[in-house]
DNA sequence: CCCATGTCAGGGCCACTGACATAG
DNA sequence: CCTATGTCAGTGACCCTGACATGG
């Protein structure tokens, strides 16, 4: 008996890693919201521009990049896919003919509308071992990472 | 003025969504500890391994991805790219010869002992904007979470 | 006969780059 | 002349699956 139980736990100062934590939390974090998209037959993307859309009113594609920190050439099959489901509306800007204004549809908001509660379950889902003040620490602390880790590439 | 200073400021519900925050967070970390890495001609995978060495004496390929959580099969290559820096050896091992046996080699302790600083530094940079207690705090959220979320999947 | 191991081949997703035509 | 926009093609990393030969 070379081994007698250990085979599959990983070494601490491995599982201690606060950027390996970071990753697997993200991970499972992505996975969940992926599966739960897909069982609406949306993805992040799908909403993350929905959302901006509704908060900014109609965009050309490139703000909706920037807004969504979605890519510029990422964003074309997203909107692609939401028009084909008849979410948003993609129509050419006539004060600047480059660009392309998006509007959100009236089915499109009935759409966003299931996709807001569904995240904000699937949310509690991954939070589920935390409190509510402990959420909100988790989040402060990772707001203030990502202030701090943004400003460190636009200069 | 349809626009007055706004442009790429990301929408408030997005923006606060835990698990964009997380995914966002995690690849910040993931950015930095990958290009802290590769300035010393390393990549995660190495680092894990070799840790995973280090703590557990001589193993097989596959304990090896077991106690990392890298797949077997990808395990090959971080091996080959160990073994062709000298940093492990791998030989047949004679009581079951399906397996190789993994052993780190004093050079592999030596470039370990790098990374494990350069690590180390890393982590610090990462949580640059946190105290030490919030740093516990939070690494205490991530290995709740963690633990949740894991044992939902191996049934 | 079933299971484990090492290996390879490949898919899917995602962040990211580069190029290009068109237009401001 | 330089920059912005929409689009496409493609890269590389990573997670993951499947298959296969060999061996326990």
């Amino acid at each position: 008996m070379t081994d007698t139980m250990d085979e599959q736990d990983t070494p601490e100062p491995l599982r201690a890693l606060p950027s390996r934590m970071l990753s697997l939390v993200a991970m499972h974090a992505d996975r969940l919201v992926s599966e739960g998209l897909a069982g609406a037959d949306a993805r992040k993307w799908h909403y993350a521009a929905l959302v901006a859309l509704r908060e900014s009113g109609p965009v050309s594609q490139a703000q909706l990049s920037r807004r969504t920190g979605v890519y510029r050439s990422d964003m074309v099959s997203v909107i692609n896919e939401l028009a084909g489901r008849g979410f948003v509306e993609r129509t050419p800007d006539p004060d600047d003919r480059r660009r392309n204004v998006i509007t959100i549809t009236s089915q499109g908001r009935r759409h966003l509308e299931r996709l807001d509660k569904l995240i904000a379950e699937l949310q509690d889902g991954l939070l589920a071992p935390l409190t509510q003040p402990e959420r909100e620490t988790l989040t402060g602390f990772l707001a203030r990472l990502l202030a701090h880790h943004s400003r460190r590439e636009a200069p």
